[in-house]
DNA sequence: AATAATGTGAGAATTGATTATCATTTCTCT
DNA sequence: AGAGAAATGATAATCAATTCTCACATTATT
């Protein structure tokens, strides 16, 4: 079965992304690059993305949830104050074992940076 | 100026808590101890600790955002999916620096530490 | 080509979190 | 005690995110 235009250029659009993007951050740069998508087939895909295990949402990150092809390696994430755009870093931290208390079990962990990204600090009012 | 009681009441219930609460979660706490107040005051009392610099507001734990007092050390959290609660962690963590790309201003990180606490790792259905 | 199944876009409806409103009640100060 | 300011609780209003609905378009199957 060949799955549908729309749905897929959605999903091309987020692979392409440097970051993990909520429905309506990649809804907005379809429409900024000209192409004609309803809000509600960017949710269509996203939902079925993460149905089919191609996609993963990630929380965390300031309010509302992105998502993210799930093919990428173990990574987290900086997220400028200024755009509040979420950009993948690369590498992960030491250390993290040695938090958990006693009896509780770990099964992930995140990691998030704040701060302002390359664009924002050399914008003036933002980028 | 003597502040009123509810108030009080609630950020004595924030105080005592071993993670940051959202709005709904300390009133959930409060009713379920007796105590009667609105939510309306528990969301003013939050409001009035963020602005008088009391508390402050927590977002990346799920979706929502939650409140601790503002005069623990830095802390990290872990946040249970089975009950949702988050927990404080004491430590942190090393070689976040060299996460941080090229240009980029890092002004704070967070840490978040996902899984299973004590109690749900115990008790069958939840805790 | 004919018919059935599926995908789409636009906007309405729903949901959950937060804020605003308002009639009362409680303080504070004199 | 009495007047005015501040606090309170119930609930309505607001707001953003997400889902639903439905008329129409596209694709698949015969």
């Amino acid at each position: 079965m060949q799955r549908a235009n729309q749905q897929l250029t959605v999903l091309r659009a987020l692979g392409e992304a440097d970051g993990p993007l909520s429905a309506r951050e990649l809804w907005s740069r379809l429409i900024g690059s000209g192409k004609s998508v309803g809000l509600a087939t960017v949710y269509r895909a996203l939902q079925r993305g993460v149905e089919e295990g191609t996609l993963e949402s990630v929380e965390g990150l300031g309010r509302g949830v992105r998502y993210e092809p799930k093919d990428r390696e173990h990574h987290h994430h900086f997220l400028c104050s200024t755009c509040d755009h979420a950009f993948d870093l690369f590498g992960c931290v030491e250390g993290l074992d040695s938090l958990v208390p006693d009896g509780f079990q770990m099964t992930g962990h995140e990691v998030v940076l704040l701060g302002t990204c390359d664009a924002c600090g050399n914008a003036e009012g933002g980028c």
